[in-house]
DNA sequence: ATTAGCACTCAAGAGAAGTGAGTGCTAACA
DNA sequence: TGTTAGCACTCACTTCTCTTGAGTGCTAAT
């Protein structure tokens, strides 16, 4: 797809890249020259870069300015680097070290992902808790809180557990709520919850009888809990150590939109199956993240799919750390998670 | 306590803060001498401001600047407004609407809270969740999940609940976690959390016998539960629109601080009993905090003090503002939540 | 006791000049 | 023909000086 640059061309490309990354200011022809891998002029990388910005790969500020790289430069930066991107052992290690230590709670080990994740890229990271959806229901409870209201706790065969306040119309008795969990448990105990959502819960509805009605709601907010969808966020602050939002304002609106949360379903908008997707500058759709690069990938509990995970940062990120953490944060919080979930008393990643 | 000032010092210190609060510019005297509630020459408001400066309420930031207000100054005009503070009736309907709607989880109504905190102040928010200590345990329910693991869910009196997943010793089975929960329920229901927490627990390993040792942990880690506390901050980015704030770096370091999340413990330090707290500048501990107030205020479900909130903003914030938003929002705050757990089918101040 | 008047201070803004990193083009060179 | 040295030119940035104006304190008059 991509018109091939020659190897020079190429080099001194990446050069450019990865000085900017490091610098954040236009990149000129001296500077270059004096790169041990670079063995030109300047007057030479001055023509080459002078290519290089016809074909649209680097944007000059200012005409006395250096080159800046272009979207379409890092995209070609990207995909050169993609399968290269791998973090020693030692730094691999050290995260799977750290993953492991907070094996208690599943939202303590998302948690510390994102930490992990901004504190290593010193960027921004967003954790998706993992999802339900696909989790087959193994058990569920509904015990009575007060007499207007009843919490359902939902216990799927990955171990995950997930539990939500439902009101209970007046009429509604303990003695019924018992027969429905032990109808509920004999019926939908097994399928995935997404069908117990779509389908399953709607033919319930049918069969409890006379208080069809009265129970509707509670099952409509069970199938609302099923969806909710929770993150971790950390180190939006750190956005401010960059040049690129120096200016306050600018700041200012990024970090709003962080806030408001609606970021987040575009970021880690699933790309179902795929492992990992880079979106830079205009790529993404949000105003806000145009001149941002968001690195999203998945993990898995026990093979399957059920959360993601992303690096925000500026679009001169250091493309190649990001991408080889999180390959490495996926893999391990893919197999914490696992060990926990489906197996607790050891951690593997073994499946049940 | 303090040294009273003469009823026209008073207005032209009180006409210098007001001022202040709303530019964040140094008040000179011949913008005080153009405000309709000082008829005085700017000759004559400068010797009272001389004489203010003496007396440590005003400082000068430079010799031919004018004059802000020292923290001296902000405590005694905080004194002042304290109980004039009051939002009109329509402003109060809004919040009580608004927390109304949102009726169905404890925590969405947090999130609300310090969602509207925020909105309406324009500085940062935290509202802790309320914590279970001083609710009476009514149930509990150990939920097997895997071989490994069980889901511990506690009911209070007061309708809140809380689960936590706790890992089982291999030996126990769930016919052992049965017995367990009933032994619990027979025990424990009706006393405090922090009762059961610090003496019923420990006396409880004792009674189970051989599996004393197993259990242990899992006791222990039902405890650690109970402590865990959280809390909603909103508006962090609400910060940078501020002058104050207009140093990125500043900026910078304020937003890790609230992310570190170590400033809640102090900021929100029960100050047992205490309705509301006003803390100036240097009277915070924290160091991020020393041109910041906070103002904190607890509230309530069903009479028990079950938690509190806070706004932080510049020093120079809208005290009079956020002192009646305050008060207004621990009103709402505790009648939306008393209704909810204590009462769930109708939203009144009733007690059970 | 208050105020008008005046000399003084000092931060902030507007130009003006200098600096230096960068470019593009041309001509010489291997 | 590809590479490089040389040179004139560009333009953001820094530094400096100058001006402006909001503010002060002091003194003398009301």
């Amino acid at each position: 797809m991509t018109q091939l640059l020659d190897v020079r061309k190429m080099n001194i490309l990446r050069a450019i890249v990865d000085d900017y990354i490091l610098t954040a200011a236009p990149v000129g022809s001296r500077t270059l020259s004096k790169r041990e891998d670079i063995e030109l002029s300047p007057a030479t990388i001055r023509n080459e870069m002078s290519d290089l910005t016809e074909l649209g790969f680097l944007e000059q500020p200012h005409t006395s300015a250096g080159r800046i790289p272009s979207e379409k430069a890092y995209r070609l930066y990207v995909t050169n680097i993609m399968d290269r991107a791998k973090l020693t052992d030692d730094e691999a290690e050290y995260i799977r070290q750290h993953l492991q230590k907070r094996v208690s709670e599943v939202g303590d080990v998302i948690k510390e992902t994102a930490r992990m994740l901004s504190g290593i890229t010193k960027y921004t990271s967003i954790v998706q808790k993992p999802h339900l959806k696909n989790a087959r229901l193994k058990h569920i409870s509904l015990i009575p809180v007060t007499q207007g209201s009843a919490l359902a706790v939902l216990v799927t065969n990955s171990g995950a557990t997930n539990s939500t306040m439902l009101s209970v119309p007046t009429g509604i008795t303990a003695g019924h709520l018992e027969k429905l969990s032990s109808l509920m448990n004999a019926r939908l105990a097994g399928y995935r919850l997404v069908d117990v959502q779509k389908t399953l819960l709607p033919l319930l509805r049918e069969e409890v009888g006379e208080q069809a009605d009265s129970i509707a709601g509670m099952l409509e907010s069970l199938s609302e809990d099923i969806d909710r969808q929770d993150y971790e966020v950390v180190g939006a602050a750190n956005m401010l150590d960059y040049p690129e939002y120096s200016d306050v304002s600018k700041a200012r609106s990024f970090l709003s939109e962080l806030e408001r949360g609606e970021i987040f379903k575009e970021v880690l908008s699933d790309g179902s199956g795929v492992e990992m997707t880079v979106r830079i500058g205009k790529e993404n759709d949000n105003p806000e993240l145009q001149d941002c690069s968001v690195i999203t990938i998945s993990y898995r509990v026990g093979g399957e799919q059920v959360g993601s995970m992303a690096v925000i940062g500026p679009t001169r990120m250091d493309y190649e750390k990001v991408v080889a953490v999180l390959k490495c944060m996926s893999e391990s919080l893919s197999s914490v998670l696992s060990g926990m979930l489906l197996n607790p008393s050891e951690s593997g990643s073994d499946e049940s």
